[in-house]
DNA sequence: GTTACTGGGTTAAAAAAGCAACCTGGTCAT
DNA sequence: ATGACCAGGTTGCTTTTTTAACCCAGTAAC
């Protein structure tokens, strides 16, 4: 199962994250529209073609950390416990993120990882391309539930509360606490969130129905 | 007149120093017959084929530093100032790499320096390819110097003089003493040699002949 | 109102690197 | 002596990267 470590993969793995380093540690110096994708293919020691055959576009440069979780929704969903409902794996698995403390969950006070969702959110081009990255783990959601609109609905419906939720922790981190202070009350709006979905489909639907 | 430093010129420049690199410090450490080329390649995280595009032959791992002063002497000779001798110009190179505590002279005492003439001359293959070298560049100063047969002893005499120089010199350094205190013999003995070798041809070949 | 620059992104060709398989010459068992 | 193995070195093929040139959109200068 262990995925073949060749000088290949390693030197590939090493220039994605080079080039990754180089934009991030360039955009929260100077903000994102202030950097040209030169600069970083500079900075990261690589051709310009060669930076954008590791990343589709500039803004994807700080998003594939999104990218990289996207369609997990849908995998949790899938690999779920026989006899767990979707919504139950989401919901312990929302609140793991939260237990360490994921970026993802928003509960997370390093100051590189505020700086980050400020650049973010603070980037109307970036906060654009992130709600794109969230249709797709939408619809790979909705794929996971099952066919019909109905899926459709709550897959969007629980990516909206996530977001929710989310957005509410980073809110609180941002006006100064720490996240472990936070986190109590991360789990209170979580639970309540995620049992108000349920309210909302009865929880009626389970594995192997 | 600055070189062009592009991508390619740079990265090659490190994968030739990470090779070099890798392969001096484990031979330093367990010897040369005691390494593969298959350790250093993958120390210096390249392929094989990749190594031998760099390096024609094991010894050469070693002994690129000696190759990169080749043709030097004949290099000195044609850059010689006008009115300056041949000769004169070889001695006062040799006296300059004296005063800089040039490696090549034998006159340094720095521990890694002295490990690595330890390690050359220790080991028969590596002393063996050094010689070639050293008439690739005889070879060299030989053409500079002029046609026929005159040139080519000439050659030969002021080679093996360095040589039995820089010897004498390291020896010096075998046994303990300091670059600083051997010095001044080491100049005084640069004297004397490069005064026999121009009694012996009169030192009458002057530069615009 | 062109002209010219800048920035995101692409293309084609050539250099460089990786990989696997091979050759050769030694050494060491059986 | 035969066969297995290891180390130095090579070969052919594929993947990756560089390079330089280009396209397109905005925008500042004249």
């Amino acid at each position: 199962m262990t995925e073949p470590t060749g000088l290949r993969a390693r030197k590939k793995a090493r220039t994605h994250d080079a080039i990754a380093d180089a934009a991030i540690s360039l955009f929260l110096a100077r903000g994102f529209d202030q950097v040209s994708v030169n600069d970083i293919a500079a900075t990261a020691e690589v051709s310009k073609p060669t930076l954008f055959r590791y990343f589709a576009t500039k803004e994807d440069l700080v998003l594939h950390r999104f990218a990289d979780h996207n369609g997990e929704a849908a995998r949790v969903v899938r690999a779920r416990q026989p006899g767990d409902s979707p919504l139950t794996a989401l919901h312990r698995h929302f609140r793991a993120g939260l237990d360490r403390h994921d970026p993802v969950t928003g509960l997370n006070d390093h100051p590189e990882v505020v700086a980050f969702h400020r650049l973010v959110f603070g980037t109307p081009s970036l906060a654009g391309r992130l709600t794109r990255y969230l249709l797709d783990d939408e619809e790979a959601l909705a794929g996971a539930l099952g066919p019909g609109i109905e899926a459709r609905l709550r897959a969007a419906q629980v990516l909206a509360v996530q977001r929710v939720l989310a957005r509410t922790n980073w809110q609180k981190i941002a006006d100064g606490r720490t996240a472990p202070e936070v986190h109590p009350e991360a789990v209170a709006d979580a639970d309540q969130a995620f049992a108000q979905l349920r309210s909302g489909t009865g929880g009626t639907t389970h594995h192997g129905s």
